[in-house]
DNA sequence: GAGCACTGC
């Protein structure tokens, strides 16, 4: 019998701890699904108990905790029910019913018999193994490197150090820094900027800026796009501070939300201030600094790299200004950030902060900040003329909007059937309303075709027409287009390419999943008589500012995501931008100079557009915020929210506290542990700090740290449009059937390949700045992972870190550990010579995969399997899978997943895995499995209490050996290929999806 | 019937 021990030090067992470090949306869902349920029994049970239970059992203790409805599944209908309230009722039986069945059904998986020679050599290495496991692990606990954290209080760390706050008045330095500024501003680069500069229009408000900041600690700078504030206000402070000597204790921080911004920012001051980089102004993003000079400087950095510094230092003693700019977002760091400096400010009098954001929703902050004062600041942007639906249908005489573009299924049709109707009710009430108030203003038949609902989807002939417009009867400008989703920037690149020549038109799509900074030419001017036309998200907006546009279109519909616990899948929707959106699009007409921005949809539209986004912090998992929050040492976590500007809901932050107490991460105290530890300062999430923990211990570092790195950033292949079959192609080379695989290999050839990286990266579609950046991100895990001792080698291709690298079948174990417990199958049915590829997740949704991952090529004959998979989305009326990895072996799941359950029904062994999927097998290969699983996870919990690299010369590393050896066991289950994993029609299984 | 929002340490 195999006992599960629990060790007193520890509050959550490591076989949770594994268990549980899935992926945020995973863990969100099993909050409210009966996973959710069965997860927090096994806990009990394997806290003391056998975890060796019946299936039967297990299920029938889950349903009796889980019964919250009366159980209506066998009983006749009331008396007295008649017509629609009967139907009603039989309605709600059967889908109460229909849930009951699904709940039962696991994900029936092949037959695991192992070889008999392979058992018996497994059982003998096993034995030695057992008699040598009993080393007392409390007494090697080191907790003096994270008492810190438990015990300190942020409050406290402010309190006592601001006694040491190290900006000291040095009147000789001030005199060094006033000479050396009186020689930059006489050089020719200074005096030139100098005139750009005083045209400025926050030039006018120095005085009142300088005079408001030394008066108060919190000045609020409201600022409209073009008015200077964010290049200017810190060398106005600057300035001022070194020309009356004081540099000696000045050191501003200046935030900003993006890396692109905090870079090209210092950049653009340096030049400004006829420096290079390094000397008063600097910058720090993740993985990359220029900083300035210690004092009498700036240092422009992300929010994320503020928080990073908060951690070392909590009253930022270092500084003497702290700027955070583009408060307006509402980001979740900068949210959090701002909270922060409101309590250092109490503590730190003599603490300037400076926030500054758009001229809008600015009564907020300023109540959040007490009153403080504020200066508003005029822009320079070129006057915009705005034309609503009404006006362009009135200008081009388009009439032809169709009345629904995609042909549908009939069970579409029948689902979104009331949808449409609430649809278009609403459309009745607002805009047929406003339309009627039209009569006389807009001749008839304007009129008669905005009473069409369609004219409120978006149609390309519409747009591709009003474009056509534009470039007969409009000064020359270049266009911007902004759409959706990636299918009809796609669609209407195309077009377009098929009907304006090249000759006088360039039409260039914007994509994140495109070339997008790698390629500059869509920043630059086009020759004389040719027309520059962008197709572009949303991303235009913000992240990336395009000079030249003069004409704006604007769909008004913005993709947005949100994860949906019941379906467990992040679904995508389009809906209408808010008015905020709206403001921002009309405003990149008019850069250069004047322009017309038009909005495609109608006044009355725009009228009862939502004013602002929902703030982020109130709309994300709180789980990694929670955890910096910790590091930071703040240990009332649900305190420390109500302060926020915006406060999360109680449930919201229960959800995550409890999530990270299941990873492990915190204890049943909240307080932090090591591992929590680990993970924050690993700075990934901790499903991609599972893998990374796990690739430490098999000694595969160097391809799990590439795929880590890709998951945490993004992936460095890049998409271009018209090529698609080429770039999937490239992919599908550097590995047959594992997405994340294929990067790995990608980067370790690219690294290889030192002198041809460049043309590398260009023939097989990949981004060199993605491959740099993913490059850096490794070798920041690797040292944060060998100064913490799991790692003793401090180089991610280190031969000590890589003795099982080239073991595909861990790595595909090691990968699905790290996705687990999302995890598919792929069943082939032929029906009339036809070939059915079925994929079905454990929660019985069948799922699609995109054609861009490997195993999705439509062409191709993929064999039976499972896959293990990183996120369930859904797009439109779809479901699919993204990030896939095929073919990982049964064993890496039952080894790596979470609770087992092994039992016997009609003389045949079955085991179990998260109540999700059962494998026959004989209680041999029971007996393997358990015993493995145990030696395990008592050898991750002896490396979390206390990281060290694993010794392959002693018994841990044997452990190791015979789990990677029954990884690596193949045909496994010949037999199941053909077999179908359920009997159920196709049709049900759509509606279920659904 | 079927193709992909955007960030950050």
């Amino acid at each position: 019998m195999q006992l599960h021990v629990c060790f007193e030090s520890v509050q959550i067992s490591a076989s949770i701890l594994l268990s549980s470090l899935c992926p945020k949306n995973i863990l969100g869902k099993l909050q409210t699904s009966k996973i959710f349920e069965r997860l927090k029994l096994t806990i009990k049970m394997s806290k003391s108990v056998n975890y060796i239970k019946s299936a039967s059992r297990l299920r029938n203790e889950l349903r009796s905790r889980t019964v919250h409805e009366r159980d209506i599944t066998n009983e006749r209908a009331p008396p007295g029910l008649r017509g629609r309230e009967l139907g009603m009722w039989y309605a709600q039986r059967s889908k109460q019913r229909k849930e009951k069945e699904l709940e039962k059904k696991l994900l029936s998986g092949p037959s695991i018999y192992l070889p008999s020679e392979k058992v018996e050599q497994l059982k003998k290495e096993i034995v030695t193994l057992q008699a040598n496991t009993s080393s007392d692990l409390s007494s090697r606990v080191d907790s003096s490197h994270f008492s810190r954290y438990r015990s300190a209080n942020f409050m406290e760390l402010i309190k006592t150090e601001k006694e040491a706050i190290k900006l000291h008045r040095s009147s000789e330095l001030d005199k060094r820094l006033y000479d050396d500024f009186q020689m930059t501003t006489k050089t020719k680069g200074y005096t030139q900027m100098l005139e750009f500069r005083q045209k400025l229009p926050s030039f006018q408000h120095i005085d009142e800026i300088i005079d408001l900041v030394t008066q108060n600690n919190v000045v609020l700078i409201a600022g409209k796009t073009g008015c200077g504030k964010t290049t200017q206000v810190a060398q106005y402070i600057l300035d001022h501070a070194l020309t009356n000597m004081e540099g000696s204790k000045t050191k501003i921080i200046c935030t900003q939300p993006r890396r692109i911004a905090a870079t090209s920012i210092a950049e653009r001051v340096a030049t400004e201030r006829g420096e290079e980089l390094g000397h008063s102004v600097g910058y720090q993003i993740r993985l990359e600094k220029i900083p300035p000079r210690s004092i009498g400087s700036i240092l422009f950095c992300t929010t994320g790299v503020l928080l990073k510094f908060l951690e070392i230092s909590p009253t930022l003693n270092e500084y003497s200004h702290i700027i955070i700019d583009e408060i307006h977002e509402r980001n979740a760091i900068t949210d959090v950030c701002l909270a922060l400096i409101k309590k250092i400010i109490e503590h730190r009098k003599d603490l300037k902060v400076i926030l500054m954001s758009a001229t809008l929703n600015e009564e907020k902050f300023v109540e959040y900040f007490n009153d403080c004062p504020v200066i508003h600041i005029e822009g320079i942007t070129y006057p915009v003329e705005e034309l609503f639906l009404e006006d362009i249908v009135e200008e081009t005489g388009f009439d032809n909007f169709s009345k629904d573009t995609r042909k549908e299924p009939i069970w579409c049709q029948y689902k979104y059937k009331k949808q449409r109707i609430n649809q278009a009710n609403s459309f009745e009430m607002i805009v047929g309303n406003y339309v009627n108030s039209l009569r006389g203003k807009y001749s008839q038949k304007t009129i008669n075709t905005l009473k069409n609902p369609a004219t409120e989807t978006i149609d390309l002939k519409f747009i591709q027409h009003l474009i056509q417009y534009i470039c007969c009867n409009k000064p020359s400008g270049a266009i911007l287009v902004i759409l959706p989703g990636f299918t009809m920037i796609s669609q209407l690149h195309d077009s377009l390419l098929k009907d304006f020549p090249p000759s006088k038109f360039i039409i260039y799509p914007l994509h994140s999943l495109l070339t997008g900074n790698d390629h500059r030419n869509i920043f630059r001017k086009p020759p004389d008589g040719v027309r520059k036309i962008i197709v572009s998200t949303p991303l235009s907006e913000t992240s990336i500012t395009i000079e030249d546009v003069v004409y704006v279109i604007n769909a008004g519909k913005m993709r947005r995501p949100f994860f949906d616990f019941d379906k467990g899948a992040t679904i995508f929707e389009d809906e209408w931008i808010t008015k905020a959106n709206e403001i921002q699009r009309k405003g990149r007409a008019g850069r250069v100079q004047k322009g017309i921005c038009y909005h495609l949809y109608t006044r009355g539209r725009s009228n009862v557009l939502e004013p602002f986004e929902k703030p982020e912090i109130l709309r994300i998992r709180l789980e990694e915020t929670i955890l910096s929050l910790k590091v930071l040492c703040i240990q009332d976590v649900r305190h420390f929210m109500t302060t926020l500007i915006d406060v999360p809901e109680m449930s919201q932050i229960d959800a995550s506290v409890n999530c990270l107490r299941r990873i492990g991460a915190l204890t049943d105290k909240e307080e932090l542990t090591p591992l929590g530890l680990h993970l924050a300062q690993l700075g990934v999430h901790p499903k991609v700090g599972k893998m990374l923990l796990l690739a430490s211990i098999f000694s595969c570092f160097d391809p799990i740290a590439s795929i880590s790195a890709a998951l945490s950033f993004k992936s460095p292949f890049y998409t271009v449009m018209g090529k698609e079959d080429l770039c999937n192609r490239a992919k599908r080379k550097f590995s047959p059937d594992s997405d994340q695989l294929a990067v790995a290999n990608a980067i370790t050839q690219w690294r290889t390949d030192s002198i041809n990286q460049r043309s590398f990266c260009h023939s097989n579609f990949l981004s060199h700045s993605t491959m740099v950046m993913l490059d850096r991100m490794k070798s920041q895990f690797v040292q944060s992972l060998y100064y913490s001792k799991f790692l003793n080698d401090s180089q991610t291709g280190g031969i000590e870190n890589n003795r099982n690298s080239e073991n595909v079948d861990l790595l595909k174990a090691i990968v699905g550990g790290g996705t687990y417990p999302n995890i598919a199958y792929r069943s082939i049915k032929i029906r009339k010579g036809r070939r059915i590829d079925k994929i079905i997740t454990t929660e019985s949704k069948r799922t699609k995969l995109l054609p861009s991952s490997v195993n999705g090529d439509p062409n191709a004959q993929y064999e039976p399997g499972f896959m293990v998979f990183q996120e369930l989305n859904k797009f439109t009326h779809n479901y699919y899978i993204t990030e896939t990895t095929s073919n990982v072996s049964p064993f890496g799941i039952l080894l790596f997943g979470d609770e087992i359950v092994c039992e016997v029904r009609d003389g045949v062994h079955y085991i179990s895995v998260g109540g999700m999927i059962e494998f026959r097998c004989n209680s041999d290969t029971i007996d393997i499995v358990v015993a493995l699983r145990d030696n395990f996870n008592r050898l991750i919990e002896n490396k979390i209490l206390k990281a060290a690299p694993v010794s392959w010369d002693s018994d841990e590393g044997k452990l190791l050996t015979v789990i990677m050896d029954l990884l690596t066991v193949r045909n496994l289950y010949e037999d199941y290929k053909y077999q179908d994993v359920s009997d159920d029609d196709d049709d049900d299984e759509i509606k279920q999806s659904n």
